[in-house]
DNA sequence: AGATAAAATGTAAGCGATTACAAAACTGGA
DNA sequence: TCCAGTTTTGTAATCGCTTACATTTTATCT
């Protein structure tokens, strides 16, 4: 590679690489673009012309000129939650390899932020996207539909959601966590569980173990339904309210891992024995749950596996121009050391 | 808001809204730009039909117009790691708060898919890049400063690399961190620290801590001496190698919080009890440290605010036209409880 | 009212690519 | 050798925007 130094500002561009090689604009974007066979000759040419001025493609001008898609969108609520790190770090390795760039931003939960990210992702030309979820406004989704822009909600699957979905059932994950916990021997218990407004999933899973208690006959009081931000600290300041509201309780059902991790440590710090005194579960199964002690009971869910599909999705519509098609993921109980049964 | 559906294919461009408005695409283009004063009435026109049309700009062919910053990129080895991924997301707020986009990809720790992707960045047309840490092949730092691309690199201030850095010493983290065991007593430690090749945190890390000890007249061995990858897994089977060839150590030295969880786990499992038989110190002072039992004594780093320095410095050098200024971040100790005194 | 300066707008040439369409350079066969 | 039919290459319009420069309008001052 010869790193001859070319000049402050200007850039190498396809004229320059054509006239170089003493050929047209055309000749090298054909090379470029390896479509149409090019004499033997001329490609060296062009090739030693790419070479000598290290010239690389402008690709927003190419999206420009093509019209064809460059990069798609993900907007995600944080980074901070690893299920979504990594989810869209597959999502971009599948995209990647398709020569397609994926722009992510974030959106703190906040649904004004993120309707926000979706026109500037959409301003940014992406040619489809991704969000979290299908609790928002209506505006946001109005919005990508009225630009014809093809999307897909992740990590939430709903019947009744008439978005194209590449997720789980929120519901029924949380329902059968719930049977697994009756099985137990656990007849009054607590929930700790995100903030659910605009959380489809927090709405969701909270909704579920309520469901399953209540079909058992055992309702769960609402008094004893909390709901926190993602944050150990903010659980573990929700296991003392609902301690102290009923010190009777045998299970706590934790809205994700991050708030079991929390609670489990608050009870650490209390004194409370688990799963002997009292029971957790989490929700999600990220690398934290295999690390804490014990081991977290939790749901386990394929989230790397759920970013590629999302991308792929996507992938297809945008390429096939068709529109974008749903797939429920499957999800599973990991059954480890939280969840012991009551006395 | 007007929904009014539009064409399927056709995108509302700046002339349409000229059109729609009865002005030349020049004031439109102004009035976006808020530059001349324009009078009221052709205002009201414009705003009028922008509003009518749904109009929103093209940002890539703005930035080809002008070519002016409109983008950066971010290369970091994963998302995985919460420190990457909150440093991330806080560049990404700071910029965003600015009108820059930036572009986030990873590499897995692998210097050649950092070369691609700082290709693949600069075709995207980024106006500065920042790269995590300063070890690499030459070729990539040679490629960005061919193309003129105003970077620096994190999360590693080395004062002998003449990058732009705007981190911190890992050596001297180590170093002090080493002191803090010394002066509790430890004589005899182990290492299990990141894969080092091309990972100059990981490289300085070991030796900070290695320096130390010999410094004080306890060299550690080679063999007490281990990388892995960053997984809590790898960490768990490098302590038993490491038991198995020195039951008599006092203390692990971890070279990041993740790979501390894993010891931490491991002795559990083993039934050492924590720091009563043996301490172990972490590095980063992720979320994960606090919640650990018993908490991880570790290196505090603001890396949000890290984060946000390297935007400001990639944005002040882009915008002034100058060169990126580095920075040192300080660090500190959290002395927690994985810390115990020998014996 | 007329001349002149200032303000507002329009015209058109890029930015760096792609791609119809047209032109030129090769084929091979009679 | 000449011509039709392919191949290979070139010309120039276009994508959606900005902006230097030119032009028109409006305001200011005798």
């Amino acid at each position: 590679m010869d790193a001859t130094p070319r000049s402050k500002t200007t850039r190498v561009t396809l004229q320059d690489v054509a006239t170089e090689a003493g050929v047209s604009t055309a000749t090298v974007s054909r090379y470029l673009n390896n479509q149409s066979a090019l004499k033997p000759d001329t490609i060296r040419e062009v090739e030693r012309a790419i070479e000598r001025l290290g010239y690389y493609p402008d690709l927003n001008a190419r999206a420009l000129a093509t019209r064809r898609p460059s990069t798609l969108g993900a907007i995600i609520p944080t980074t901070e939650n690893a299920i979504f790190a990594e989810g869209v770090e597959a999502m971009q390795s599948w995209l990647m390899a398709r020569d397609i760039m994926l722009m992510t931003v974030s959106t703190r939960y906040n649904p004004e932020v993120e309707f926000e990210q979706v026109r500037r992702l959409v301003a940014h030309g992406v040619s489809a996207l991704m969000l979290i979820g299908n609790a928002r406004p209506e505006k946001t989704i109005q919005f990508i539909r009225s630009h014809n822009i093809p999307f897909c909600t992740a990590w939430s699957f709903q019947a009744e959601s008439d978005n194209p979905q590449i997720g789980f059932n929120n519901v029924e994950a949380a329902y059968q966590m719930g049977e697994k916990l009756i099985q137990s021997g656990h007849r009054q218990i607590g929930i700790i569980g995100g903030l659910t407004h605009y959380n489809d999933r927090a709405t969701d899973r909270i909704q579920g173990i309520r469901q399953c208690f209540a079909d058992h006959g055992h309702p769960i009081d609402d008094e004893l339904v909390l709901e926190t931000p993602y944050h150990p600290e903010d659980s573990a300041v929700a296991l003392d309210q609902l301690l102290a509201k009923a010190p009777s309780l045998t299970a706590i059902f934790c809205g994700n891992d991050v708030l079991a991790a929390g609670a489990l440590h608050r009870a650490h710090e209390r004194g409370i024995s688990i799963p002997d005194e009292l029971s957790i579960t989490g929700f999600d199964d990220i690398a934290l749950a295999k690390i804490l002690r014990p081991q977290l009971t939790t749901i386990h869910l394929p989230h790397r596996f759920m970013g590629e599909m999302a991308a792929q999705a996507l992938y297809d519509a945008v390429i096939n121009n068709e529109p974008v098609k749903s797939l429920e993921i499957p999800f599973s109980i990991r059954d480890r050391g939280t969840l012991g049964k009551p006395d």
